[in-house]
DNA sequence: TTGAAAGCGCTAACAC
DNA sequence: GTGTTAGCGCTTTCAA
């Protein structure tokens, strides 16, 4: 079986001081690049590390530090239209600044999200960027206490730096809409992963928006899901169909729920929007070529994710100040045929 | 004894040890769960560990064993629907055997993806999975030379493993459909970025069986575009109508420009498949739910990043016997409204 | 400008 | 069962 003992056979500082002639630490220098050393032994020494093809040990830089160039990113859904924009935008930043990325998917499952950032913690990463999945955050400001960076994306904490968009100004945005088009018997596609306060607060600003106008949703009008892929929006059509008395529009809490229900409904000869209308949330890239192009709320998810790394970055550097900072992105309005 | 030197106040093995009255190795082999330490002890020494909030540090471990139990995958883009659900489940693979994930997104640039292979190698990553830029493949034939685990995705690579599609399969299908529906008039959608052996093997596997039905594509049909967004794809649309004669139905190399040219089209009152019918290529989430829902070719994209993920624990595992491992996944037709 | 010594936190190897 | 010793590869501190 592997032998694998201890034999590492890479090349280290040693070798190239061997070669080169001079101490290890002299090369350490060399190869960081500081003003320290002399023209000649530099080039010298930049010579034999390139012959023996050394690959410095960045663990052993960072067992020094106490830390590594290395951010985290837990996501909810790697896979999901709306997060993945993020997770490549802070990956850009980080490149920029020589930094890696650590990914970890919590599938909105707490305990998987606590565990990465056990873990991230574990390998002493630099800081994390979270979209955290309930509203307990102790273990962040743990993580926090500790020296770590850490900021909220897509979400609010008002312990802590966050950056999100303003989803209540969003939720606004659609009964506005629909008001303004006649709209006065309006339904909503709820979803059970509203815990966070992203769904919560799209909800708030739809509601109190309507109540304003003195209308209201009648519970029959509100249709429960637990998940929030396309195939739950077309659940929801389903249990849209069965309902004896219909809402004239509808709003759904995601595109992909949106897209799902438009799906159902146009595969079961209702027509959109005469019959009922529809507005979905976050403008994914697919929204405007859904079968009918969607009516909804464009959030700009690679700016959230810029703009997290730039926090954390900032953190991470030392040149923060202390005090949260808290950034809420306004959102917009983009209609299209689902509810014109 | 703990001489707490430099500006570390992290909690060591030391500390625990202090505290639960043994020596430092006891702590490390009572926290790794060996058999070797004496209940009483153990108990002991986990109570000291969580009283203290004890971390491990993992860059120490790493630094003895000269690796660390993190994998490394470049991905060409994060945000691409066809990529994301391959790292996705690459993700969950790793997360079940305990092990962490960073991300490189090389946007097919083979200098990026190379720093990315080197940055890796300096953690000491226990192996990576690519998307490769490029047909170069030295930098991952010498990685593998150290010792990592290296595992090609969505490609072929004659002298290592790899997992695919058999894109040349799926070009075959796309052809057969298309003769088969009486289709002689045939034009293509082509992408630049076909650099890869797997947009390659699509046009070879469609070419190919066209070929044996003596059906040939006029240059004029070949429409080419740099890239591969839904924009792109709108593009093409363009160029198609500015076409004096045109085929009566087309194959786009990839879902995404068959939707950005389906949607153009539309909104151009050209009627789809009546005037043209059109073919994509990936079922993305999206695919079914396009205006016209596009007939396309399936890629079962969360298989390959599963398959990817095994064969590289293989690896690392080391229960892999040597010789390459080449695994080609069959693609599926789906047939939809854009060509029934 | 260069080097020697010490140690980051942990674990393999070998005592006892 | 438990401890001692040594050292992974690197950088900091202090000295020359």
């Amino acid at each position: 079986m592997i032998a694998m003992s201890r034999k590492t056979n890479a090349v280290t500082l040693a070798h190239i001081a061997a070669r080169a002639g001079v101490a290890p630490i002299t090369v350490s220098r060399a190869l960081r690049g500081g003003t320290l050393v002399a023209k000649t032994t530099r080039e010298r020494i930049l010579a034999a590390a390139a012959e023996l093809c050394y690959v410095p040990n960045l663990l052993a830089r960072g067992l020094i530090h106490n830390r590594t160039s290395t951010i985290g990113v837990i996501i909810i859904e790697l896979a999901n239209p709306f997060f993945a924009p993020m997770l490549s935008s802070i990956e850009t930043a980080a490149a920029k600044r020589d930094f890696l990325v650590m990914i970890g998917e919590s599938g909105r499952n707490e305990e998987r999200e606590r565990k990465y950032v056990e873990r991230f913690q574990q390998l002493r990463i630099a800081g994390i960027i979270v979209t955290p999945s309930t509203k307990r955050m102790d273990h962040l400001a743990a993580l926090r206490e500790s020296g770590t960076g850490v900021v909220v994306m897509s979400r609010r904490w008002a312990d802590g730096d966050y950056v999100t968009s303003d989803h209540s100004v969003g939720g606004q945005l659609v009964a506005q809409h629909l008001l303004s088009r006649g709209h006065r018997r309006i339904g909503l596609i709820s979803c059970e992963a509203s815990m966070g306060s992203s769904f919560f607060d799209r909800i708030k600003g739809f509601h109190r928006f309507l109540a304003s106008a003195t209308v209201l949703i009648p519970p029959a009008w509100v249709l429960h899901t637990s998940g929030n892929r396309i195939e739950d929006g077309e659940n929801m059509a389903d249990a849209f169909l069965a309902l004896r008395k219909r809402p004239s529009a509808i709003f759904a809490l995601t595109d992909r729920l949106a897209m799902g229900f438009t799906h159902r409904l146009l595969s079961r000869g209702i027509r959109i929007p005469e019959d009922i209308a529809v507005i979905g949330y976050d403008d994914i890239p697919f929204a405007s070529h859904n079968q009918i192009p969607l009516t909804t709320v464009k959030i700009s998810v690679q700016r959230m994710g810029e703009l997290a790394a730039e926090v954390l970055f900032d953190r991470i550097g030392g040149t923060r100040e202390p005090g949260n900072r808290h950034i809420r992105l306004s959102p917009e309005l983009v209609i299209r045929a689902s509810c014109p």
